[in-house]
DNA sequence: CGATCGGATGGTATCGATACCATCGCCGGA
DNA sequence: TCCGGCGATGGTATCGATACCATCCGATCG
């Protein structure tokens, strides 16, 4: 049988004709059953299956203008961090019948317009960025689109439309101050570059400010890897040691990287928390397995997520009934100083 | 200003008006750049910049019934391995302009059946299963539409079309065998019960066969939390140790869950591999920070994703060049058995 | 008992980009 | 000089589901 011409997909018309009813009805049974008598809906439910028609999303988007779909974009998906809001995200959102289109930008911003760009072009119905950092045509694209925005990991004074997040800045400043005062005097900070990763640099500013404030001096080291492997954080240690007049306590920006500083300790024969304190960031599982435990700061990647599904779902659903106040725009979803025996 | 009209989006029609040529010619100059002259490519990018168009992708996709995305499902990205599958994946598609529409399963092949039905009404043009286990109304949708699909972590004799990773079976075996080879008999394995989730089924089962080659005694214990947590590692290292008769080495399905039973033993001075041989799987970066890092078997998650993306590409613009021979439909990229000090 | 109302259903135009085919102008070869 | 051919460009129908509006039915109320 050469040439058979491919099997032709159904369409609606096809289940339609099948189940006796109109196409729009077809429609209807689908996306509001309760619209349809039970006996039509269970025509066309049986239609539906005979001729296994499956809808073509692309053609109810175009008419209706809109997608089930939400867009998201992400640093990266390698960083359980992310991975996790995006699961969470992903949960709320399909709760809701709405499914998650993914991109992650690694860590640019220009990548993140150009993806933004495509992604916007399958007419999502919501997006959700990380961080507030973005550049202008991304705002006034955003902007334009009268789109829900939900910004995270991140807080910020003007969102685009709303942020769910925790300040990194302050977090890093309160466990600086909790070092001090555990009676460290010499804190260092092991973070990465300052414009790689905005986050991580909020986490540095927050110890230069808690460092001012103390009117103790700054010693900064960077991390290689973008601050999330093991391998790193025990260079970082390493080095710290090496120096003339070592600190009595470090706070990495990363938990990854603390235990890494931690093992490097322990190979070193160097005390922890005696004779360096280590402090770490995120609160991962590695943080409890470290020995000694890590002294850190919980965050909540997945509620992220799901706080930021929540919103969407209420923006799309509830409209303008909601108070669309300052408060209801900025989510901080706070972060715990978690005291262990590293520090 | 109340009640202004919400400005029109700009459509093509209106971004070839004010370059002055057709449409079709603005479709061009997006779509195949080297089909229009220079002199009209950059009117249009000068108007398409001007109205700040962005293409309508749901409409191009309804007329050209094929988008540019590929649909992917995971079990879950929070494991590595997977995120890491999908990041290769994602930046494989991108560089050839295609767009991963990614979800989540939860390890469930039902989930993944009603996630597939709503993935594949967007019209994509490839999609990537994770496993070769799927239910018989996915072997059949996917079967139909001569789509590119690509099964992935796993190999198979049938495959849906074709396959890229490697024999979990085969490895666990190796692994096995390899630690009989070190003088171990009393090999124990843990891992998560059978039917969760494939691949830990078919280490278990490469395990099991081996022993019997041995003819030594099997000896399983189950993880808890999915087996990827390094508390249930610890817990199962405990539970051996406690045993009349523990064993002299184990195997547990995971690195994660492997560097809590050498942290157990540690915890509990046993010595590693002197008393207790450990070996895990998957070398993650935490393998080699166990003190005494991991014996493990190594495996190419982010290869796979990208091996994957090649696989699809080729499909997409070969076609019918290839050849399409079972070998070419199977794509082994093995494993390796990595010797360090815990056993 | 008749008019009105609301729920259920159907017909038809339409969303916006692209496939198909036609057209136009320019070049080289006879 | 004229013609065939090819690259560049445009007009128009079309993809398939949904919005809008009309219609029809039985039920409720005055």
């Amino acid at each position: 049988m050469i040439g058979t011409p491919p099997p032709a997909r159904p369409r609606m018309a096809d289940v339609a004709q099948r189940a006796g009813v109109g196409t729009i009805t077809v429609s209807r049974a689908l996306r509001t059953p309760d619209r349809v008598s039970p006996e039509i809906r269970e025509r066309v439910r049986a239609a539906i299956e005979a001729t296994g028609y499956v809808p073509n999303l692309a053609a109810g988007t175009l008419k209706s203008q809109r997608s089930r779909m939400v867009a998201a974009i992400v640093p990266t998906l390698r960083n359980t961090i992310f991975a996790d809001t995006a699961e969470g995200l992903a949960d709320g959102l399909r709760a809701h019948g709405l499914q998650l289109l993914l991109a992650s930008s690694g860590y640019s911003v220009q990548a993140e317009e150009a993806i933004l760009l495509n992604l916007l072009g399958q007419q999502p119905v919501a997006v959700v960025l990380t961080g507030t950092q973005h550049t202008p045509r991304v705002r006034a694209l955003l902007g334009d689109r009268r789109l829900p925005v939900v910004e995270t990991w991140d807080l910020s004074a003007a969102p685009i439309d709303c942020v769910v997040g925790f300040s990194n800045l302050e977090a890093a400043r309160r466990m600086t101050l909790e070092l001090a005062a555990r009676g460290h005097r010499r804190i260092a900070f092991a973070g990465t570059p300052p414009g790689v990763e905005r986050r991580a640099s909020q986490r540095l500013d927050g110890y230069l400010q808690a460092i001012a404030e103390l009117g103790l001096a700054p010693d900064v080291v960077l991390l290689e890897d973008l601050g999330v492997t093991i391998a790193s954080g025990g260079r970082a240690a390493e080095a710290l040691l090496a120096r003339p007049q070592p600190p009595d306590a470090v706070f990495l920006v990363n938990d990854v990287a603390a235990f890494g500083a931690v093992q490097a300790c322990q190979r070193l024969g160097v005390a922890v928390p005696g004779r360096l304190a280590i402090a770490g960031f995120g609160d991962f599982e590695i943080a409890t397995a470290a020995n000694p435990p890590l002294t850190t700061v919980r965050v909540h990647g997945e509620r992220i997520g799901r706080t930021a599904a929540r919103l969407i779902v209420e923006r799309l659903s509830g409209g303008a009934a909601a108070p669309d106040t300052a408060s209801s725009r900025v989510i901080d979803l706070g972060f715990e100083i978690v005291i262990r025996r590293s520090a």
